[in-house]
DNA sequence: AACGAAAACAACCGCATCGCT
DNA sequence: TAGCGATGCGGTTGTTTTCGT
């Protein structure tokens, strides 16, 4: 049996708003507010539209302060950076820049900022990662590659910036360890969100409000707080490098609940990688044409151009993928993969220093 | 000017989670 | 605490605009 439907959908409107539509809700909604029910609000104005088209037309158009196009220099370095550092978590890239939405940015992302980032790189490696057709969609839930395709050109935009250091704009931003999310303590800051408070492992969003939020907010109020801004347009911005310390000192890395396990937890965790690494070592052979035991992940043309041991390209790869693992499977759906069953795989709980070594053995920079 | 391809933008869909009863 | 409706999110698709020939 299917999901009930959220509205009649023969009896609603699909497509472009009309100005008129937009008048009537704009109108609306500032007068009266969103009521808290967004299913009901279209028939009170009378629009035939569904609540969900009603909420996202004004949260992306309407409401007050909204950005649209022109993007700034400084913007195109927060995203990267976020990007990079937590994958595509729209909302949250939003949150850091104030007038932007979180469609806005996706779109923004996926069509110019990606590519101009991308493009940089070596035609061999694009080959690999955007011409074969195994690695293209990124829609196959079955398809263990698509877990790797956002690690994948995270991590290649990772190395591109960290090898254009000296000549590209981002360098300055990126070298702020503050936006540079992926430590050891944002890891263990979502990692461990369960031994704070947090009873569902799974729950993302709690984490995220966890590690935002200011102090002195329950979760509810903070949702509270958030309905208000996003109906009066003002900045839900958090600042968040001083935000980072203030989560940190709530949440103690060290709490023996989250080191209980590690020993067999990082064991479990080592296996999935090793299988996610044959599946990638697979993939790279019918690329680059190697026997899978000759496949080094140094073959790659992003680890090619740095500076590194082939030794240490290979830990980085496994780094990051673990990185990308350890979210996925922190989390149900906002960081992507729906690969893992959270709600039977264990909760991965890195031990400090898991990622430390690995973070300065690439980064070069100081966390 | 006409056409097709590519890029950009807008909106929809399905799922996970929240929060109330 | 289970059930259910509402909400939020990210991925995807559809439409429009721009560009190249």
């Amino acid at each position: 049996m299917g999901r009930a439907p959220c509205c009649d959908k023969a009896n609603v409107k699909k497509g472009p708003w009309s100005p008129e539509e937009d008048a009537k809700l704009k109108a609306y909604i500032e007068k009266y507010g969103t009521g808290g029910n967004w299913i009901a609000l279209p028939q009170k104005i009378g629009l035939k539209r569904c609540g969900k088209s009603c909420r996202l037309r004004w949260l992306n158009y309407l409401r007050p302060n909204i950005k649209h196009g022109g993007f700034t220099e400084e913007e195109d370095n927060i995203i990267c950076s976020l990007y990079i550092s937590i994958g595509s978590r729209w909302s949250i890239i939003a949150a850091q820049l104030p007038g932007r939405t979180d469609n806005d940015i996706k779109n923004y992302w996926n069509t110019r900022l990606k590519k101009k980032l991308l493009g940089r790189r070596k035609q061999s490696s694009s080959g690999f990662n955007n011409n074969n057709p195994r690695n293209g969609s990124g829609n196959d839930p079955d398809d263990s590659n698509a877990l790797s395709n956002s690690a994948l050109e995270r991590l290649q935009l990772h190395m591109q910036l960290q090898g254009l250091q000296n000549q590209n704009p981002f360098s300055n931003l990126y070298n702020n360890p503050a936006l540079l999310w992926p430590t050891n303590k944002f890891q263990t800051l979502i990692m461990s969100g369960n031994s704070n408070n947090n009873k569902n492992p799974d729950d993302q969003s709690q984490k995220d409000q966890q590690f935002y939020k200011p102090t002195g907010l329950s979760n509810t109020s903070l949702h509270h707080q958030q309905e208000r801004e996003k109906i009066h347009g003002s900045s839900s911005q958090v600042d968040m490098p001083s935000s980072v310390p203030l989560v940190t000192a709530a949440i103690d890395p060290m709490d023996s609940n989250n080191v209980e396990n590690d020993q067999q937890v990082s064991d479990a965790l080592q296996a999935e990688l090793n299988e996610i690494l044959r599946n990638n070592n697979r993939s790279m052979m019918s690329y680059n044409h190697h026997h899978q035991d000759q496949i080094q992940m140094s073959d790659f043309c992003c680890f090619a151009e740095m500076n590194l041991s082939d030794s240490n390209k290979d830990s980085l790869m496994n780094m990051w993928w673990s990185n990308d693992l350890m979210a996925k499977s922190a989390s149900s759906s906002s960081w992507g993969s729906r690969t893992i069953s959270t709600s039977t795989a264990p909760v991965l709980q890195p031990e400090e220093g898991m990622f430390q070594d690995n973070y300065e053995l690439v980064a070069g920079y100081s966390l």
